[in-house]
RNA sequence: AGGGGCGUAGCUCAGUGGUAGAGCAGCGGCCUUUUAAGCCGAAGGUCGUGGGUUCGAUCCCCACCGCCCCUACCA
């Protein structure tokens, strides 16, 4: 951490060290506060574009300095915010303000300037909401004038002065004294297209914030659907907890882990696939609710659902099965609907959906659903649960799917019936899954920590929601016999393959001996939940830095290190 | 991984097989209530990278790099 009570002389005239490469031009020297010279040395090639700005940018803020100015003052003290003036004032009226003359003190960026002779005009910005500002020569004196004209769109200022309105009635801050606070050394994005290149928008999301009104929303509005989220279990009795992110067995999920290593301990680790597994640990516990808000790491394709590492609430409640889950989940969905975007009815892309109810089917419904027409005659329930139903019924929907040009269900290796159920699932009914909808009663083939059905062992009590085709939620009754969840998982450890855990995790067994309660759990995306109510269709537009390959420039993978031919 | 698209000034975008264009930003000048401020002037480019075709390539061809979209894997 920085010293907060940075300022005193060792470290400011301390001389920088040059550690063989610097983008500045100037090297700082080792003279006191406020009469440091620059030294025009060149350092280093290396440059920011545009390199005629950031020059420029450089020598102003000498100059600024030239006039007694602190270039990275460590204190400016505000009364009010431009968002909460505009918010106080938007309705008060010129003599109003005149009357009431009170003096303020705001801070913020500069996004837009207007400067002409002997006056000029700006806006400063300030957690996303502006406030123009008048600097008159007259006012602000000789030396403040000089300040003013060597400001650049980007830097930070602070002003005192009251409030008026121009002729053309717009609230402003009459300035009677400025405060340099910070330079842009480089230049923001086009002040009215802002910044569009979306590449650039991901990697700098910083300028993205400052240019992109749009997204500075979405990111506000993931934060307040996290706090909804928040109150909603705390309000229920719910504790928040956090589990590790390094395992040393990755479970809980089917997926490609990263594997990471520990130096000390000398262990491989992976990054979790899912805090499942110690979250019913702490059930096992007594921690009868808690819930974790966090990031899974997943090592399989990025896409506009997908991202390496994506943000999950998991949640956990004791004597409760998943039917309760899912009652509960019509409220949570309408809820966070109704309080973020203020209507249970949600535009997303092309569609509204709607959250105010949802459809609920099960697995072997939605394929009877969602069945052309023209591939004949859907399967009954009862084929769909016979031994290989569910694998002819696929063949004969393959068979119209072929012709018909659609997506057709390959399967990799033979698959067990309820495999085949899934599969044929996937194929054709999710991405039909538009309205919000809850599927229930999984196979138990693929849902190996879920109970199963009293009735029908061969079906689970789990559940999913889909919402615009999407997966968002996946919940179930935790299976708690110790026993049966030892045989599946050695099931799966025998299935073998990449995304299955490669050992037996002995101590979860252990801990489901020591007595689980019936429990019902669910995971919640919040990334894709995100998505459907800021109206994003990309998974990145709601994660503030997605992985993105590293830029080029540096070190590069493929030239430089392409000797193996 | 496969298919499609894109890459031109710092940003937003035009454009052409024959010396590269605009607006904004930046620079110099004028301007004391402007707001996409205005007016005058000057500057700014390895047209993603590397090959090839050609008298000549930013443009055509090939490869590579990066990003986006679709499909596959996945939540």
């Amino acid at each position: 951490m920085r010293d907060s009570r940075a300022g005193e002389e060792s470290l400011d005239s301390a001389p920088r060290e040059a550690g063989g490469s610097s983008v500045f031009l100037a090297q700082r020297t080792g003279r006191p506060l406020y009469s440091r010279a620059f030294e025009f040395e060149r350092i280093s090639p290396l440059q920011f574009e545009p390199r005629d700005q950031f020059e420029q940018r450089q020598k102003k803020l000498q100059q600024i300095e030239a006039l007694g100015q602190d270039p990275y003052p460590r204190e400016f003290r505000w009364t009010d915010t431009p968002a909460a003036l505009v918010e106080r004032y938007g309705q008060t009226s010129g003599p109003e303000l005149e009357a009431e003359k009170r003096e303020i003190r705001v801070a913020g960026r500069i996004v837009s300037l207007r400067l002409m002779g002997k006056a000029g005009f700006a806006h400063l910005q300030g957690s996303g909401k502006q406030i123009q500002i008048y600097v008159k020569k007259d006012v602000v004196g000789e030396k403040g004038f000089e300040l003013f004209h060597l400001l650049d769109l980007g830097d930070f200022i602070g002003v005192r002065g009251h409030l008026f309105r121009t002729k053309t009635n717009e609230l402003s801050i009459w300035v009677e004294e400025l405060f340099f606070l910070s330079k842009a050394l480089l230049p923001l994005p086009e002040k009215w297209h802002g910044l569009t290149d979306v590449e650039l928008r991901y990697r700098q999301r910083y300028l993205d914030l400052v240019a992109n009104d749009k997204s500075r929303e979405v990111f506000a509005t993931r934060a307040r659907i996290i706090q909804e989220l928040r109150r909603f279990f705390d309000a229920r009795g719910y504790i928040e907890v956090e589990t590790p992110m390094m395992h040393p067995i990755a479970g809980g999920a089917a997926a490609r882990p990263f594997i990471t290593h520990h130096n000390t301990l000398d262990v491989d680790l992976y990054l979790r696939i899912a805090p499942e597994l110690y979250l019913k640990r702490l059930t096992v516990g007594g921690f009868d609710r808690v819930y974790e808000i966090n990031r899974n790491f997943r090592n399989e394709g990025i896409s506009t659902q997908h991202n390496p590492e994506f943000t999950m609430l998991e949640f956990y409640e004791a004597y409760s099965n998943y039917r309760d889950l899912m009652d509960m989940n019509e409220q949570l969905f309408a809820i966070l609907a109704k309080n973020i975007t203020g209507s249970t009815i949600v535009k997303f892309g092309e569609i509204e959906l709607d959250f105010s109810k949802m459809q609920r089917l099960s697995m072997r419904e939605a394929i009877q659903r969602y069945w052309p027409g023209e591939a004949g005659v859907p399967p009954s329930l009862a084929e769909l649960a016979s031994p290989s139903g569910a694998q002819a019924a696929t063949s004969r929907y393959n068979l119209w799917a072929k012709q018909s040009g659609s997506p057709y269900a390959a399967a990799k290796g033979s698959l067990s019936d309820g495999e085949w159920t899934g599969l044929l699932f996937e194929t054709m009914a999710e991405d039909k899954l538009i309205q919000p909808t809850i599927l229930y009663d999984f196979p138990t083939d693929i849902s190996p920590l879920s109970k199963q059905k009293p009735e029908d062992p061969s079906l689970t009590e789990r559940f999913e929601i889909y919402v615009a085709g999407m997966e968002v939620a996946n919940g179930f009754s935790e299976l708690n016999d110790p026993a049966e969840q030892e045989r599946r998982f050695l099931a799966q450890i025998a299935q073998g393959g990449e995304e299955m855990p490669k050992q037996l995790d002995v101590d979860y067994i252990r801990a489901l001996c020591h007595g689980m309660p019936p429990t019902a759990g669910e995971g919640i995306g919040i990334d894709r939940l995100t998505m459907l109510l800021t109206d994003s269709p990309s998974i990145r537009d709601v994660i503030l830095f997605p992985l993105l390959r590293p830029e080029a420039g540096g070190e590069s993978s493929s030239t430089t290190e392409a000797h193996g031919a």
